[in-house]
DNA sequence: TCATACACCTGAAAGC
DNA sequence: TGCTTTCAGGTGTATG
């Protein structure tokens, strides 16, 4: 499942392998993939050809590349995929939309088997960081390896919050990039329970997660993110090879590699939680 | 404004 | 065997 480290792989990938090349033609080739976009599949074309990328920007997991006064904002949701393929290869059954160049060299697609992705082109307006970004963005915040991001502001903001620590992780508006796999990883290295009260965080232990956070978005970037379930591939198609380091997410069952209890799956806001729960004490209120 | 629940979507796997 | 249920979960929207 795209979270941080694998949209920043992608924008990797993108910047390799698909900038300053002029776009001939796109095919939209499901209307779910621009159900974001304010306007028809037409004018998404059009907006898109005689256009050339320059850069690929990410923030949380938002992608977006701009343009004059517009950008192509790319959400790779729970499935999507960006891959450069020969223009000779024939379309899979989830191919969303294909983008072909003028060089004649490989074309852009978007496969994305459940859909969740999608893609739109929104103005660019100034954000509340005095950053040039499109509007879907705007309303996300900061992730935790821009370097904007502020501790303070951040463990402020959580004792200000009423509710639970993971929920909080998981919400883009207070900590951009972070989806279930990285929350229960950093939850577990931090030594929190996921349903700690936001209020009940302590300075010491909000940089203790911040950290946590921050070193293994760095380590699972490093090599390329995390392909779980085969939903989630580079741009030149390889896997992600942060799995074998994953210490509870799909760890049921496992001894932690701290204490040596068994890792538990617990249901957690309509999903799992996966922790230790020697390591990770339960509050009590 | 804020917190929460739910819809959206597909296909593999599990359950009966 | 075959039909039904569960599971994966990020975002946008509705509700209180
Ligand atoms: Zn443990």
């Amino acid at each position: 499942m795209p979270e941080l480290p694998e949209v920043e792989t992608v924008r990797r990938g993108l910047t390799e392998r698909a900038l300053n090349r002029e776009i001939a033609h796109v095919q939209v080739l499901h209307p779910r993939v621009i159900r974001n976009h304010p306007g028809n599949s037409k004018d998404f074309v059009s907006y898109l050809i005689g256009n050339k990328f320059t850069t690929v920007k990410r923030r949380g997991k938002f992608l977006w590349i701009p343009f004059e006064d517009k950008a192509l904002v790319i959400h790779l949701g729970m499935s999507g995929q960006c891959l450069m393929v020969d223009q000779a290869s024939p379309s899979g059954k989830h191919q969303r939309a294909r983008f072909r160049f003028k060089d004649g060299a490989e074309d852009l697609i978007f496969v994305d088997q459940r859909t969740f992705g999608g893609m739109q082109i929104v103005d660019l307006v100034t954000d509340i960081h005095g950053e040039l970004v499109p509007l879907a963005v705007t309303n996300i915040a900061l992730d935790p390896l821009d370097k904007r991001f502020d501790l303070t502001v951040f463990s402020k903001a959580l004792r200000a919050r009423d509710t639970e620590i993971k929920r909080a992780l998981l919400n883009q508006k207070l900590i951009s990039g972070i989806g279930n796999i990285y929350a229960d990883e950093a939850l577990w290295m931090a030594k929190i329970h996921p349903q700690t009260h936001t209020q009940d965080i302590t300075a010491t232990q909000a940089r203790k997660l911040l950290l946590a956070v921050t070193d293994i978005l760095t380590q699972a970037i490093k090599v390329g993110g995390t392909t779980f379930d085969g939903m989630y591939l580079k741009v030149n198609g390889e896997s992600g090879k942060y799995a074998p380091s994953l210490e509870v997410y799909g760890q049921k069952g496992q001894k932690c590699s701290r204490c040596t209890n068994l890792i538990q799956k617990v249901r957690f806001m309509n999903r799992y939680s996966h922790l230790c729960l020697n390591c990770q004490k339960a509050p009590r209120r």
